[in-house]
DNA sequence: AATGAATGAGATTTCATTCAT
DNA sequence: CATGAATGAAATCTCATTCAT
């Protein structure tokens, strides 16, 4: 009934916080109780509502570091120079896409959680239809087809969100493929076949 | 504490197996317990264990129904004159679709599962791709590009399931977009200035 | 959910009572269950409740059925040369004797039972000391003791009883010793140093 | 459904191992369950659980309890002047003797419990032991037979929990005499007709 | 800031038993 | 003789949460 390690710890609250992010991206939101991540933290679960009241606190409290997180990381990524490609790889990270993932299945769950949830996918689509849009070359000539760069952004983030969970049920079958042509999508963009509006 | 309707069923079984999926499509996985499924039809809690052993035997009862039922509507979309629109259609109805999400995301969480739920999304992936590279029109001209059948086949369950996914969290933002993107691949594809290999 | 094996028996009754038996010698009374036995003989459980209203009839016929086997075993023991020895023998069958521990320990907590295995311990024990006195040599002079054979009948089935279920426990520290000294007893009554009255 | 009496208890943990020994002692190891030990208690079943995370640890923390008190007590009274004696009169005790037997029965069925009983057994055999041999007179005379003290603690130990189990269950035919006998092996060892090795 | 004690609700299962067929 | 369907009760355990300290 000890609690496990009690490391010198700056503070309760981030360990709580740290632990709540591992078991969610190991074992999936269900996993998230009180009583597990205290145990994990090596403290007493009342600690965990000291610090959150509910439970659905303690899970939006992580949802809003992490996405700060992530928020700064792809306005980075998006700065550089092939936006496309940046936002590809950001979105293919497993490391921080899986737990993404977790919170848009929990969203289904707790309506309470939806909303902030959904606010912000919508708020990371139109930062990254910006920079698309803003990189796209002045556009030439010719043919060449326009595409609405939000439609991109959603074509983008959705596909490497998909590749990332199938890949962690196994399934890998046709991915390869999937990706060369998105790569050819992303190429034609860049080299201003397609234009993005 | 009586049961609610205690409708006049033909089988309490087939009674179950409807309201798990019922439960399981409008509050998640998560949602789904002895209890509530059996407060839903109307029996004993006892009753469901009586049909199936574990809550896990359940699921996947309910999963082999749902997959049998999709699996051969699928093959018979795909016998149609356009099969990549047929896909498309076909993965972005939210009725069958969210469900199969719900068995998704529940693969991470229950190891057991998860094999046959992979084993599932393979099998449907080849079908898919025979079916595209055989309606593939002889095509011919030019520079048509090649793309591979199954990473099309990737692509469009992929991002159908995203774009459900996303409308089920409220977020529509740039889906418009997105589908003309998807439309003017397929049509591509028909037309023949895409090959598939 | 299909039954087992389902062999072609006889009678379901005696296969249930089989079931049972070695049930209650492989993982105790606990274990015996309408449920359990009905699977192992392959059978519906209400099949049980039909042959045996109660569990406590199951194990009452049972029990029936093994006393009135071991009666007749121990009659026959006890009517060669050397009663005291077969007692101790029989006794220490583990084979048997294991289901005597699990209906004595079942006594405990079935008081209904509880009777009816009282009562065939000591039927037993009366035929083993009618025995006992019968065989003890007319015996002879001197100081020999005499001992009541009822005592002896008591002290030879108990320390056998104890033997076998330490054994069954893994201790078996001094039961060599232990059995030496009944050894010296047994032959002191059969030299006729020791009478039975 | 109110708790039953809520005494003012010093500490629940206590009242609640307490209750499980009085569950245990009365209607046997098989009902002592979460609910009952509760009820008993006055308290909410999960409070059980939050005390003994399982119903193992409640059985063994009970165990423990009870095994620290004997041992000290057998400790004592082998220290005496006549430690079979005390020996007979500690194991013919059926306060506590009474629970230890429930605790052999409950190892046959659970098999993480065994080994820790087993040891207890075994402990209190070799202290008694060297108890036994160290008290044997230095004895002398004559044909004085040799008996293992181990094997003696054996047969003092097995034998009175037999007549208690005996005697829980109303078979008391055959006691008296078989007590007797008990008490001349005690005499012939005390008086140095039988000597300890 | 942190904990120990406590609880009501609920999850998953198992059980003995009944009844119509 | 046998089964399928059904149930109420109970078992074990987990959970979120509260509250006094």
């Amino acid at each position: 009934m000890q609690p496990a390690v009690r490391k010198a710890r700056a503070s309760s609250r981030e360990a709580i916080l740290a632990a709540t992010e591992k078991l969610m991206a190991e074992e999936g939101y269900a996993a998230v109780s009180t009583r597990r991540v205290a145990k994990m933290v090596g403290v007493a679960p009342a600690l965990v509502h000291y610090h959150f009241a509910t439970t659905e606190d303690l899970l939006m409290a992580l949802f809003r570091k992490l996405t700060e997180a992530s928020r700064a990381e792809t306005i980075a990524a998006l700065a550089g120079p092939d936006p496309l490609k940046a936002l590809w790889a950001l979105n293919s990270d497993p490391g921080a896409t899986v737990i993404i993932h977790e919170f848009m299945a929990l969203s289904n769950h707790r309506k309470e959680i939806r909303a902030e949830i959904a606010a912000y996918v919508e708020e990371m689509r139109v930062i990254q239809a910006e920079a698309l849009a803003a990189s796209s070359s002045a556009a030439t000539g010719g043919d060449a087809r326009q595409f609405g760069a939000m439609g991109l952004s959603v074509l983008v983030a959705g596909m490497a969100r998909s590749l990332v969970m199938e890949g962690g049920m196994g399934v890998t079958l046709g991915h390869e493929e999937a990706q060369k042509i998105i790569t050819v999508l992303i190429d034609a963009v860049r080299e201003g076949k397609v234009t993005l509006s």
